[in-house]
DNA sequence: GGGGATAGCGACGCAATTTGTCGCAAGTCT
DNA sequence: AGACTTGCGACAAATTGCGTCGCTATCCCC
């Protein structure tokens, strides 16, 4: 009667296909899973319900009886395996990524993740670094935003929306006008900026995409109907127009010289601005750097960052910005 | 003969300790492995044999002969499974945060997650996202700079030097001394600005932990002796005290009060600079923002970006300081 | 309320797989 | 060269996997 030893085979993918804790399956949807997923496991449901049975001996799988059905999933919720097993280093390299993330990325994404990094935590706690917070640490630039909170429903069906093509349905609260309204969104793309998450997207059946923030969105619900698609749309392009974002000013890139101070130069002689950077000494104290980069807003941002410790000399439009923003600021101050 | 019924676990067991190809491992050595992780698995060596053997024709594992043991691994560098399986939700955030991570964190710490990533893109590959770039942007701030190269085999040894407590041996140039000294140290922690990975340690056998820049270092070797540790050393105060981190100013916080332009402040109305944040109107196009903040360098960095568009009130001592830097500014412009 | 349908589960028995043991061959180390 | 280690084919016994039945519990719809 057995057919073929892929009996292992079996049990791995039942447990791969097995849903997480909110979510169950019962027996015969996971039997017809297994069989149309493939071929050659072919067994009675019979044989699939003494598997459920066995690897529950041996997994923390569970399950809940509705009516008579036996519907089975895994109890935890951060049940986590990896084949092959997660190696120390990459359980290192994964916590510094969660505490880097902690501040770019929205919460809700980044929860996520957090089976990945309870693992690498475990990981981690056997070995010599299990405290390792009190050995690492993360120097970011600027404060650390508190990003807004993106309720997981919300965030759960606008990413499903996106990935599946869909529409969905969504109360959305404008920054305009305050009050709530109801509508239904044709996904396009997506932008994050700081840990702000904002979807690109037609409103029901009008063609010109509009940007809605994910923690305005309230009570959504994924519609069955796919997503209308606007031919030729380009997310870089939309994001370059849509003055909202203010990302990049020109899609070009412009040669900048600049003088930096000393001190403010030295990360730069290990990260570099681009690859054609170029530093070169000028005696007092300061450096002149040479670098092709995207002519973008960040840009400016960066450069300002420094304040007095850096001089812009080209290009001269982009001088004269800095020569009108000091102006500006002495006028402020003065 | 059969004891108990766990050859799938053993299977699993196996697959999970197997390790990934540049390494292997002699069937012996899995045997005892086995053997030790388990008490249940006492099973004749034959059986693995034959278990390897079998676990090959479904998994890439191949085997070498060297001599006339075999030594098994997995082939393909990026081997990963996943039980559960990955969600789509979450295959999306993990591209996400590697897009994040891609100018954050130093390309070879970044290289030990790429099997994730993988694993993800190919989950997302079967989604209507496939070409998901096209989708998504992110928007940092700041442009991208480029994160000098870690020998990948220098990480792999500071990591491991850092998580087990070891020793390790290193050529190290310096920055000020042009040439590279060999020196052994002895990792206390780790500290990550913007790509550049910087070890803290003591070297040899003194005692005043200083910071090593992993780029800088060269030809790393692992030693079998314990690390040498500092009594009662505390990272964060390190960080505080070495001036080259330039990392917080006063350990403390301030109320910070300033004036931003509407526009400049959109964003601080969604991502908050602290819990207590409050935004006051004041009518002629700008809002006073006020928040508990650390004072930090970084603050100021990122205040001073937004050149003209903020006016610091208080406290005054930073007032003042933004005062020098808008002096300062128009001597250079101007 | 009852009959049909669906699902779980214990039992049984056959067949396939697992597994220890042997024995031989092919290298390695001293 | 001889002792030792490791791989591997073969064999037989033990064990397990699996389909099939039959019984029972629950739900749904008429």
């Amino acid at each position: 009667m057995r057919k073929s030893s892929d009996t292992t085979l079996r049990y791995l993918t039942l447990l791969q296909r097995l849903p997480v804790h909110p979510n169950m399956k019962s027996t015969s949807e996971i039997w017809q899973d297994l069989l149309v997923q493939h071929g050659d496991f072919d067994v009675s449901v019979r044989s699939i319900q003494r598997d459920l049975e066995k690897l529950s001996a041996w997994f923390p799988l569970s399950c809940e009886k509705r009516g008579r059905a036996n519907h089975w999933f895994w109890m935890e919720e951060n049940a986590f395996m990896q084949i092959p097993a997660m190696e120390k280093t990459a359980a290192f390299a994964l916590q510094l990524a969660a505490e880097h993330l902690q501040h770019i990325m929205p919460p809700a994404t980044l929860d996520l993740l957090t089976p990945y990094f309870k693992h690498a935590a475990g990981v981690l706690g056997q070995t010599n670094l299990g405290k390792w917070t009190e050995k690492t640490r993360i120097i970011n630039r600027g404060p650390n935003l508190i990003p807004p909170t993106v309720p997981s429903k919300v965030q759960a069906v606008v990413y499903e929306a996106l990935l599946d093509g869909k529409q969905f349905d969504v109360e959305y609260r404008s920054k305009a006008q305050g009050r709530a309204k109801r509508m239904t969104l044709n996904p396009l793309g997506l932008v994050v900026r700081g840990g702000v998450i904002y979807l690109i997207a037609t409103s029901w059946r009008y063609h010109d995409p509009r940007h809605y923030a994910l923690h305005r969105m309230r009570r959504a619900a994924l519609s069955n109907k796919p997503a209308k698609a606007i031919t030729n749309f380009d997310l870089a392009r939309h994001v370059e127009r849509e003055k909202a974002f203010a990302y990049p000013l020109h899609a070009g890139q412009i040669k900048l010289r600049a003088l930096f101070d000393e001190e403010a130069a030295l990360h730069l002689r290990e990260s570099k601005l681009a690859a054609d950077q170029e530093i070169v000494e000028k005696g007092d104290d300061r450096v002149l750097i040479e670098a092709t980069v995207a002519d973008t807003l960040e840009l400016r941002w960066w450069l300002l960052g420094f304040g007095a410790a850096v001089e812009v000399l080209e290009p001269v439009a982009l001088r004269d910005e800095f020569a009108e923003v000091a102006g500006c600021l002495k006028n402020i101050y003065g």
